[in-house]
This record gives C-alpha cells, sequence and structure tokens, in this order.
DNA sequence: GCCAACGTTGGC
DNA sequence: GCCAACGTTGGC
C-alpha cells in the first residue's frame, strides 16, 4: 500500500463534499507528473492525505483512500466541460483520474505551518517552496506522522 | 493582491 | 532544440 496527498482547493471541492458525495473520480488534473501518479501507481486501497490549498490557513483536513485505479478522465472528451481537451481521443487519452472515497477526518486539522515546523517530516514535498504538483507520493512515516499531529482519525 | 516557482507553448 | 513569453499554482 503507498501513500499519498492530493491537494484541492475547499472552495472548489472540499473534504465535507466528499464525505457529502460518498466518492468522486478526481478530474481536471493537466500536469504529466500527477497524471503519472494516478494511471500507473495508485491502487485502490492507497491512503491519502487530503489537502485544502488556498485557504487560510492551508492545511491537511483528513484522510481518504483510493476506490478505484486510474482511468481515463472522462471530461477530457467532452467540449462543454472545462477541462475538455481538444487533443485527447478515446482511443488515444491523454489525462487520467482515480476515484477517491473518505476516511475521516484528522481531530484537528494540521496547517502547513506546524508541518514545516516539524523535523520529522523533513524532505515531505508539500513543505518545499515552489511545490505546485496537486499529487504528490508521501512517505508512510510521514504520513503517519500527519495523521498523529492532527490528533488521530476522528469518529 | 503580489509574486516566486515552474510548466507549457510557440516562434525561430 | 532553444528560450522568451505566458499562464497557473498557491503561499503569504
Amino acid at each position: 500500500m503507498r501513500y499519498w496527498l492530493m491537494k484541492s482547493e475547499p472552495d472548489v471541492y472540499s473534504f465535507d463534499h466528499l464525505v457529502a458525495d460518498g466518492e468522486t473520480y478526481w478530474d481536471g488534473v493537466r500536469n504529466y507528473q500527477a497524471r503519472n501518479m494516478m494511471r500507473d501507481d495508485m491502487q485502490p486501497g492507497d491512503r491519502v492525505l487530503y489537502y485544502h490549498s488556498n485557504t487560510k490557513p492551508p492545511h491537511v483536513a483528513a484522510v481518504a483512500e483510493i476506490s478505484r485505479a486510474g482511468y481515463p478522465d472522462p471530461t477530457q472528451f467532452d467540449p462543454n466541460e472545462k477541462y475538455f481537451d481538444p487533443k485527447a481521443s478515446p482511443e488515444k487519452p491523454r489525462w487520467y483520474v482515480v476515484d477517491l472515497k473518505p476516511v475521516a477526518r484528522l481531530k484537528q486539522t494540521v496547517p502547513l505551518a506546524d508541518l514545516k515546523a516539524n523535523p520529522a517530516l523533513e524532505g515531505m514535498l508539500v513543505i518545499k517552496k515552489g511545490q505546485r504538483l496537486s499529487v504528490q507520493p508521501v512517505d508512510k512515516e510521514h504520513f503517519d506522522a500527519v495523521v498523529a499531529m492532527g490528533g488521530g482519525l476522528a469518529g
């Protein structure tokens, strides 16, 4: 099993929204590095730190789980979609999604500043300056440390 | 609102 | 194939 961090702007798609939906496909990723991870590396059962970006403060909010491995992003084929890609076709898809379902909130959210302040998280991608990848691999040790910083899983 | 970081595009 | 221009991300 692998561990990941996925960023979402809470105004766009918060963890609460995921809970309300029960499950979602993670559409709209248009970055090749992130695409490759979703297409090639993510497997059902993998655990995900659900990170809220572009909010004050940015923070890890919850844990989610991959519920379906990578498959072509349906939004790339639809001209009415924001994420339509004219260079993609069902025969030659460019972009991939995974399905995600909620596991649980952390008892307390963990702000980015706290992640940066924890020496045990040295090397974690999300705390690096200029790191914009919206899907990132996370070491198990780092994953467990972040969950512990959040007081464990709620409920 | 600013701007650093960085990925992508397109002219040459 | 280089690289300048441009667009986006996302913290601050």
